[in-house]
DNA sequence: AGCTTACACTTGATGCTTCAACTGTCCAGC
DNA sequence: GCTGGACAGTTGAAGCATCAAGTGTAAGCT
């Protein structure tokens, strides 16, 4: 069996698989604890918070958060009923709709960002290593070349955030 | 913002963060197109089809594939309503339930193997390369002592499966 | 024996994700 | 200026995951 991967190949897969498994888990686990929060909405925040003037179109907000607008339309009506997002027309375009991040909302991500930067730090970068972060790079980036050639990807917070302000 | 990471660190984490999203689900699709089945439950059909005669203890075969108990027990309901695995007591010990593959559940196993393996061939092992496979080895299994320090995860298949026969 | 604790599950409710269908808007061509 | 198609979003139903609580069994203590 397992003619499909060389012993060497079948081992590096196996462990990429279980890092896929728990390492999400782990990171919500975090987030959900101290800040009641998914890792997505979280990122959606996050993101949010690093544009310009903290608005954005709902489906530019899809594609970098690589999700469907289905879901991110489920998700930001959630965050809405918690105050952290709100939704307006955008003028100029009647099909467009604006997400844009509340004062409170913006709070949220203030809290919240340390805490879960400190556990990708503690899981994930201080994990691999400083000489290997490079390796960590170019191997996510082949992979990610297979998954989405299109390239979008390109903004994705996730830690990064906590923007001092708006410059930088 | 991001003092928490410097802006190679960040850099890393974003893509690895754009992979943890995107290839669980590119796997998925697949699995979900070609064979109707969850990455998960996938995982626990080829878990007990590589098994001393396809039988395991459910709290076993939860470590193996690192789920909780509870969420294996779903799973299982399903896959049993499918026929390809079945409950029975534990002879000797009563607090115990073996799940085991049934013959059908074996079949659609050796069905399914191939396929994913190849998507995980494509998707992973060739995007990374053989120079580099040694270097995702060393990554994910120092990620994975952060993760799960007491060390299960030894064995998981995913790909490997499809035994030509027991042995070996 | 009788009691307590820990284990090995199972179950039900809740929440998030996905999918398919639907609404409303813009644009292109006739 | 009307019509068809594509685009931007929303919504509701269905499925899977997670959590808390519950059942039944084993083992240890007294």
């Amino acid at each position: 069996m397992a003619d499909w991967l060389t012993a060497e190949e079948q081992h590096a897969w196996r462990r990429t698989a279980a890092v896929m498994t728990l390492l999400p888990a782990a990171l919500d686990a975090q987030l959900q604890r101290d800040a009641g929060l998914t890792q997505f909405s979280y990122l959606v925040l996050a993101m949010l918070s690093e544009s310009h003037d903290r608005v954005m179109p709902m489906s530019e907000l899809a594609s970098m958060v690589s999700s469907s607008l289905s879901r991110l339309s489920h998700v930001v009506s959630r965050l809405e009923q918690q105050g952290w997002v709100s939704r307006e027309p955008c003028a100029g375009n009647g099909r467009v709709t604006m997400a844009r991040l509340t004062d409170a909302g913006w709070e949220k991500v203030v809290a919240t960002a340390p805490g879960h930067a400190a556990e990708v730090r503690r899981l994930v970068i201080d994990a691999v290593g400083p000489e290997r972060i490079t390796d960590l790079d170019a191997i996510t980036g082949a992979i990610l070349r297979r998954l989405d050639p299109a390239g979008r990807m390109r903004a994705n917070p996730m830690t990064s955030e906590v923007p001092p302000a708006r410059e930088q």
